[in-house]
DNA sequence: AGCCCGCTGTGAAGTGTTTCACAACCCGGC
DNA sequence: GCCGGGTTGTGAAACACTTCACAGCGGGCT
């Protein structure tokens, strides 16, 4: 592939993302072409809590955990970033340190932005403000349902309140239901919810003793979304 | 007061406020004239969840309460909004249903900023949208301090981190302690920590007798932060 | 004064979740 | 083929917190 080349498929990805989506065809190619290809493999560290931020990252293809861990060494997963979407956003704004760890699940491919070329662009461009803004709100409005699940949800909820969610990004939907193309451990889910991996075991199998989720070789499908997130209403009693 | 008197004065609490603290004079004088002063009784509600966002709330005087409802009546305390700073601006700025309840705590000085006008002037002012951003990073950074809270700790750190917090906004610090100007009931706490009354009750007995706060008629007093802080790493065998 | 309401303290029973221990499984590598 | 590491399933004991019930306290209102 040539050099140009290689500049118009970073140019095609920026576009891609949300945040570079309509930005006019001659800042982005100027933005391609200080962007950085690089890649992770499975379980590789983009960055630490508490490093100091060099830039921002933009998934082409792959996956990457979102996470904290507390002093003894439990983990939760914030965040799952898809392809498309921007990670690092944080710290890259303000200059503080990061406020979480991120790690590769899968091989994956980003773009990296440095952070002066990150803030040279947003003093250029307002639109880019008003995008990064979207973005901040977003990710303040998913923070405040996790807040809210965590206090009112028992695991059970907390449960099948995150299989719909990862369903969005993880599954085909096909009439009325979902399947997952990617099989997520109990011990990663439990790492979402907070919980031990044998109290997800244990949930998991009463939704599916429920017919409310099915479990073909630990790949879930979701049969009726609808029956499913009538669990998070529930009062209860009705289990 | 003149008219131009109580522009002045709305110009200065402006001044205040993070987000407008350094916009020139003349461009704060027009957002100055274009702001509507409003009270709000102790208990009085700004704004319920799901409304559509009118506009942003700069508090002047009193204390504001943020919080979410579950299905069965529950309530948690997202956050509680001190003077010089400003709320409501989630929905404000991506124009989506607003995401939590808003309550006066106190009789409560505010302005008011309509959403038209507040767009208007994001456009106007990039310096603006800098300091927005700071604001939202700022938010998401306790949003996931809360997170870790929620996941990492049993109630007993969860109140030792909530009294922290706090005494920073509402407590007179003095030799390495706190005390506090106001108080906050046990019902008041256990909202905000996801909790029964009487669980909150229990654990800051637990805290009291251990000398790590004193409670005098219901006002709380930390003699040592430091030594409160210690809870959060204590192994739990260490109660 | 007396009343009432909201706040505080506390115990007993019930429940959801953790921790621990262990058995069975699947799949890739040697 | 077999071994081994990361999975899944499950039951028993311990634990943290909720729920319920109730008693006492205090401050504001009539």
């Amino acid at each position: 592939m040539t050099i140009t080349g290689a500049h118009q498929a970073r140019e095609a990805a920026l576009r891609e993302c949300f945040l570079f989506a309509d930005l006019d065809h001659d800042i982005l190619a100027k933005v391609a072409r200080v962007t950085l290809p690089v890649r992770f493999q499975r379980n590789q560290q983009l960055f630490e809590q508490g490093d100091e931020a060099n830039g921002l990252y933009i998934v082409r293809s792959g996956l990457v955990r979102i996470w904290i861990s507390s002093e003894d060494g439990r983990e939760l997963t914030i965040n799952l970033i898809e392809p498309g979407d921007a990670l690092g956003e944080i710290a890259l704004l303000d200059g503080l340190p990061r406020t979480a760890n991120a790690t590769a699940l899968e091989p994956s491919e980003m773009l990296f932005l440095s952070r002066p070329d990150f803030v040279r662009l947003l003093d250029a461009e307002p639109i880019l403000s008003r995008h990064i803004i979207e973005l901040l709100c977003e990710r303040l409005r998913r923070n405040t349902e996790d807040l809210s699940n965590f206090a009112f949800f028992d695991l059970r909820q907390r449960l099948a309140a995150k299989l719909l969610e990862l369903a969005i990004a993880h599954a085909t939907l096909c009439d009325g239901g979902a399947t997952f193309h990617r099989r997520f451990s109990q011990t990663e889910l439990a790492q979402m919810l907070a919980a031990s991996r044998e109290a997800v075991n244990k949930a998991l199998s009463g939704l599916s003793q429920r017919g409310l989720v099915t479990i073909d070789g630990g790949t879930i499908t979701i049969p009726d979304l609808s029956r499913l997130r009538e669990v998070l209403q529930a009062p209860a009693d009705e289990r």
